[in-house]
DNA sequence: CCGAGCTTGTTCACAAGTTCACAAAGTTGC
DNA sequence: GCAACTTTGTGAACTTGTGAACAAGCTCGG
């Protein structure tokens, strides 16, 4: 077989392919079946060439002189990013914010679906969030085997952060978005991601400061 | 005053003192005097240069052959970031993310605390949230200027956020963090950060399913 | 069929960020 | 006081990401 050209995609790319993927689902609603690369650039707030400079890397479905089909570049996307299936996680943690994840519906339709929530606090298993029962974190093992478990979400508190990780990297798990605000040490080949609210708010305070500070400097 | 060579500090760097912040305070909380830039790249999952480079930003706050001084780098540190003082914050949109965020103590320690929540549902105003009475979104400007806010966090739903954004704007807010999965278009001068869990989990399906396109090549 | 008018795909130069490597500057033991 | 050792701070090379520019390619009207 003749090996489609399978590039390396740079990172900042793939983080842009679902604000993508989002734009045109919302030109799709809007009825559009056609779009350039400077309206969605517009939409996605980044600038034409970006769209176009990461597009290309999975291949040409535009057309010069007309734009991209909607439809079709939708499909291609979800095709990179994986979406023609479904992606069950599991939820670690169900505490404040990992039931509140847990009962959030607006992932289901970009192919996420928490199918089980565990904590240790023997008091909170068994009890129910949403349609889910929180299961023992000793179960984890089986959980992940029975329902083919690929993504893990951290959401206890931040000490108990890295033995969660070991946990789920020990049976299997690949990909773990953690919550926690502690920095997670994983073998090569585990893929975490952090959300960490806190951080952004402080990124945003270091700006407000510096604001302050240079306003009074001009007077 | 002689001014004091104020650099330009690179983005990824700020988006770093808030990671070392808290691995400062994790050696401070261990008894930890000091510690060498590569103890500090080790708690923080990162190299000892970029550690010494991203300080070196903002001074000169080591001792060759010594290290650095955990009380003391933490404090430039805090003030750097503005956490010297108290950030108040505004949510808008108390479903049931702005509930959670807002019941969430943990911003305290860093100086951040909710200290207004609104809504346009008129059935949620007047309901409580912990300590805060929901306040209907028409008296933002009030809000703001009685609380002197200058950080406000969107928490509605995707539709409402570019209409909340402009509000919060027209007020006098520049510093967002907005949940909403939608492309927020704000004057120049105004900062927004996007906190997107459901492109996160994108990018983990994106390597997880390339890892799997991968592996079967191999075979 | 042709030319005018768009829009893509790609190249190239530059900007931002990371890592290396090492002199400078400190400490410690003798 | 000096030699051996440690660790910082930084210039320079390198990697990654961005934005401007433009040739190539498509459509459409005549
Ligand atoms: N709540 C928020 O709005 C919010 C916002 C940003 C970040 N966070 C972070 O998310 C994490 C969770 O926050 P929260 O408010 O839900 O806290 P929480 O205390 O309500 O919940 C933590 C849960 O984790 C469970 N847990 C502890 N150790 C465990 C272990 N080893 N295995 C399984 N479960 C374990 C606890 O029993 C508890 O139910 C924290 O690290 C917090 O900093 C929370
Ligand atoms: N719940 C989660 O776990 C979660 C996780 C990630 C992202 N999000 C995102 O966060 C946002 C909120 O999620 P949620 O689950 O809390 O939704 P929700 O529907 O529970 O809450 C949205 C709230 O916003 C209010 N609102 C709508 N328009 C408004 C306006 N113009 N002004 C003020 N308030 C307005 C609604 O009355 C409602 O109370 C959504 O955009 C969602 O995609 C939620």
């Amino acid at each position: 077989m003749s090996s489609p050209r399978r590039r390396v995609i740079p990172e900042a790319t793939i983080a842009r392919l679902p604000i993508y993927q989002r734009c045109l689902l919302e030109l799709e609603a809007g009825g559009r079946t056609k779009a350039s690369s400077e309206q969605l650039a517009e939409l996605a707030g980044v600038n034409g060439a970006k769209v176009r400079k990461d597009l290309s890397y999975f291949g040409t479905y535009g057309t010069r002189g007309v734009g991209y089909d909607v439809p079709h570049l939708l499909h291609e996307i979800r095709r990179e990013l994986g979406m023609t299936h479904d992606w069950p996680c599991v939820i670690v943690g169900a505490g404040n914010l990992g039931t509140a994840l847990a009962k959030f519906g607006g992932f289901t339709d970009r192919g996420f679906s928490v199918v089980a929530i565990m904590d240790v606090d023997e008091s909170k298993v068994g009890q129910k969030v949403g349609a889910l029962t929180i299961r023992h974190e000793d179960d984890l093992a089986d959980v992940v085997a029975e329902l083919d478990i690929s993504i893990g979400i951290i959401t206890t508190t931040a000490g108990a952060a890295q033995d969660v990780a070991d946990q789920m990297v020990e049976v299997g798990i690949r990909s773990i978005l953690n919550f926690a605000p502690a920095t997670l040490d994983v073998p090569f080949g585990v893929l975490v991601r952090d959300v960490d609210v806190a951080i952004e708010l402080q990124i945003l305070a270091f700006h407000e400061e510096r604001r302050v500070l240079s306003e009074a400097e001009i007077v």
